[in-house]
DNA sequence: AAAGATGTAACAATACGAGTAACAACTAGA
DNA sequence: TCTAGTTGTTACTCGTATTGTTACATCTTT
């Protein structure tokens, strides 16, 4: 399996809106949070906002989160920005004559919707809100350890 | 997310070896099954022996399951054929200067092995006895509705 | 008007799965 | 023993999807 960072990079975005909101807000400054580049997140932007997860104005830098953090899941967003929803895929090119070819597409998508089910359940728990929470916890951790270290 | 099929490659080989464990099981002979060709199956096969899934010997067409099917699930498969275990994936490149990037990591790494660790657990309660068993009763079904049409 | 930002598209670079081909080593049967 | 067929393994190519890069029309603000 390839792995793409659609879903990082957008939950990035939305934190970074979140905490930031009272700086800059271009898909400039965002970038360089992400270490990425201004089209990337403006593209992924695009899918946020189709997901209405966030407003946009064309023009200003000034993006904003339509929910409350506490009522964004990873499973929003996950479906947000990523258009092939499963996480585990049929080989859909199977010999339709073979006891096994014929018949294991159809066997394997309702095992792999029930693993697919475990992870959104999983998915639906975790808030936006938590996710920045913690990092606003690692964050002072982070900031108490180079305190100690001087 | 890009897609790959070495998770439902590998449960059809394991699955044809297991039905059709009186014929040919030649690697060529289960490429057509799978409508792929000899090098791929002989490939995941490699994979299913290391992870002791089946024992293999060089130049007869005879590979052998090592255990019950009943004692093998989707997840011993998925841990075997794939070599990046994580459905989710971690953007690794964000800026440590940033609240967001500095932190981000952590705190997704911990999110999605929520997340992986739900995906897994419910891989681990798929047999593949039950996956066989399942392509005997749609097998079954097909049949029968062949019969009702003529 | 000018500067900076978004929305969007086109293209290149890159990465990875999968297909293909080739060949040494092994097995089984004539 | 010889031969045909198979596995184990490697190298290369091809197709596809993500990401990077660039460009430009459109919008907002000063």
């Amino acid at each position: 399996m390839r792995y793409s960072h659609k879903l990082s990079d957008a939950v990035h975005i939305l934190a970074y809106i979140e905490i930031y909101h009272d700086d800059s807000l271009s898909s400039t400054a965002i970038a360089a949070s992400v270490e990425s580049n201004p089209a990337l997140v403006r593209r992924l932007m695009v899918a946020l906002r189709q997901a209405h997860l966030l407003t946009t104005q064309q023009g200003t830098s000034q993006p904003r989160l339509t929910r409350s953090p506490s009522d964004v899941t990873l499973l929003d967003i996950y479906r947000a920005v990523e258009d092939e929803p499963n996480l585990l895929h049929v080989d859909d090119k199977t010999n339709p004559l073979c006891i096994v070819g014929g018949n294991i597409q159809a066997t394997l998508r309702e095992a792999y919707q029930e693993v697919q089910h475990a992870a959104e359940t999983q998915m639906a728990q975790i808030t936006l809100e938590r996710l920045i929470t913690q990092i606003w916890t690692r964050q002072r951790q982070r900031e108490a350890a180079d305190q100690a270290e001087n």
